[in-house]
DNA sequence: CCTTCTAACTAAACCGGTTTAGTAAGTCAT
DNA sequence: ATGACTTACTAAACCGGTTTAGTTAGAAGG
């Protein structure tokens, strides 16, 4: 069934279809009424629907907005997904969401395909193995804003976290109650993301900032697959902390696998905080003391901050990260 | 900073835009050898990266597939759309994802923009408000698929779970370990969606068929904000029942931050039984028993069929909803 | 009555890639 | 030598909406 153009709706208002694109895009001022209500009704009658490509080649833009997450597994992930998305809407922006599962080939096409959708600017959360490519781009002048992660030169506007303070939170809470002896548990930093080196950076710090050994046996960094049995040999050796920090969602996820594993209780066996939250935490029989992103300002900046340099086509050479304050979430488990 | 187009690269190449066009698209039946690597040379010199908005405008197609979630909070939804997203993503098609929370008008304004953005198809969970706007796009032979809901004509592919057998499992699981006593906590109904209506509609039949009567005190369904008071007010009136079934993990939420702030312990003095899983649910102190919905399966076959409808534009009359079983995880919660 | 200005509307070029009919040169068979 | 066929390449129309310079008619002022 043949589709019905802006030429169609013209010959059955009998104008051209120039006023009829003056009429949908509220282009009243010479106008007159009787055209107009004949466009209107016209419209009406034939159900016409704009064709946004054809706009889009013509004044190269689309109105979309390219995110592509490092690991949308993490519950933060989507939360400041949720932000990005609620402020692009309320700017008439929508968004294509991809998930690179932390690989930079995977990363590498993503960015080339929405590149060629001609989406208006990107939200990444870098995967650290594209720094050429961002610098081309930088070139190029796409804009671009960073979530999360830094890269090695600050070529875009990044947002995240204060890891290390949300460290010195973690083991601050810990040590409050008294726990002298604090283990850490994180994903793998083989791949050198910036929220695990700098979490586990600042565990170090905040450690040594109350006088305590930094025991890097205690230190649990692995794959998530393999976290569980690691915690297992170290908890066997006999040589045990009394609590543990999880630096994320998934992270405690596989730590309270091994406490339920071990028929550990929290906290009275073993204390427990993390990075991140989730609405079961809250609800769990011990409910889970964490440190939460404010994810939503994150997301709102960030998708303001894309929206700015899209308009403004303002790029400068760089760019000071920026840093966000974590918030204690004080539950029962330390 | 100019944008790189064919015709830079015929230009440099030394050859037309057709040309470039042909290798871009690798035609290369009849191109000589040396005319094959200048274009190659000169693209890579350039970095030149294709508009598809040029090409979707020429091709009518964009190679985009818009899903609209009634509700987006459901875990269900979420899984159901990664799996959309992975089969896509294997056929070339890349998705907006846009929430309509519940309301046909935000639903119906979502459905005008993504068609004015050009999308091959859509997957829609319908809210029941845009009865007429479907048979519009019905008429003007629309790829759409519906998923989760069904509305008042099957006009379009249906997918949803087997709501009725999955309340039935739940039903008899708590049966079988002697409860005799059954609730139900559900989100609202007023709005008449699919799974809630059937799941009631389950678990009225489930308990006739053993033979229990049904108590309408025990079927709790209102606003999630709702849930709780209305729990806490049967729960004080003294006629209690030995167990719940919650129909949906926002109900199973709101029925765990009940049970918790009452003090009282799973399964001793309460049984629990849902419909759809969590991480959590497994590593709680007392893991949830559930009835899982395919959705993974169901993402995929949503996908498939869509993808099948925007190929072969082999619209029928009506079809068949095609309805999926429940999984049975049996934990320790009952 | 003539000139100038304004209101209302329109023709056609453009955005960038696709596609198809057309062109030119070379090869092969008669 | 000529005609038919094939290879390799290209010109230009097209997709649908935007935008701007141009046109026409009417009004106002001298």
């Amino acid at each position: 069934m043949k589709k019905i153009t802006m030429q169609d709706v013209a010959l059955k208002a009998g104008v051209s279809k120039s006023t009829v694109s003056q009429y949908i895009n509220s282009r009243f001022e010479f106008m007159g009424v009787s055209t107009k209500h004949r466009v209107e009704a016209a419209i009406k009658e034939l159900g016409y629907i704009p064709n946004h490509v054809a706009k889009s080649l013509k004044q190269k833009k689309t109105g979309t907005i390219g995110v592509i997450v490092a690991n949308i597994l993490h519950t933060f992930s989507t939360e400041i997904i949720r932000a990005i998305e609620d402020e692009c809407e309320r700017n008439g922006f929508h968004l294509f969401v991809c998930n690179a599962d932390d690989q930079p080939e995977k990363e590498r096409s993503y960015i080339d395909m929405l590149v060629a959708k001609q989406v208006d600017g990107l939200i990444i959360f870098p995967t650290n193995g594209n720094n050429d490519y961002y610098k081309q781009l930088k070139t190029a002048e796409f804009p671009i804003v960073f979530v999360d992660r830094i890269i090695n030169e600050p070529i875009f506007p990044t947002l995240l976290l204060d890891n290390e303070s949300a460290s010195q939170i973690a083991v601050d809470q810990l040590a409050k109650k008294g726990r002298t002896k604090i283990g850490l548990v994180s994903t793998s930093i083989v791949q050198k993301v910036t929220p695990r080196i700098e979490r586990i950076m600042g565990y170090k710090k905040a450690l040594e900032s109350h006088g305590l050994a930094i025991e890097e046996d205690w230190i649990v960094a692995e794959q998530r697959e393999e976290i569980g049995s690691r915690l297992q040999r170290l908890w066997d050796s006999g040589n045990r902390p009394e609590a543990f920090f999880a630096t994320n969602d998934l992270a405690l996820i596989e730590l309270l696998k091994f406490i339920k594993k071990n028929k550990l209780v929290i906290p009275k066996d073993i204390g427990v905080i993390a990075i991140d939250d989730s609405p079961f935490l809250e609800m769990a029989t011990t409910p889970i003391s964490v440190i939460k992103q404010p994810t939503f300002e994150i997301g709102q900046n960030a998708a303001d901050t894309l929206l700015q340099l899209i308009v403004s086509k303002d790029f400068k050479e760089e760019y000071e990260e920026r840093r966000y304050r974590p918030i204690l979430v004080e539950r029962e488990s330390i």
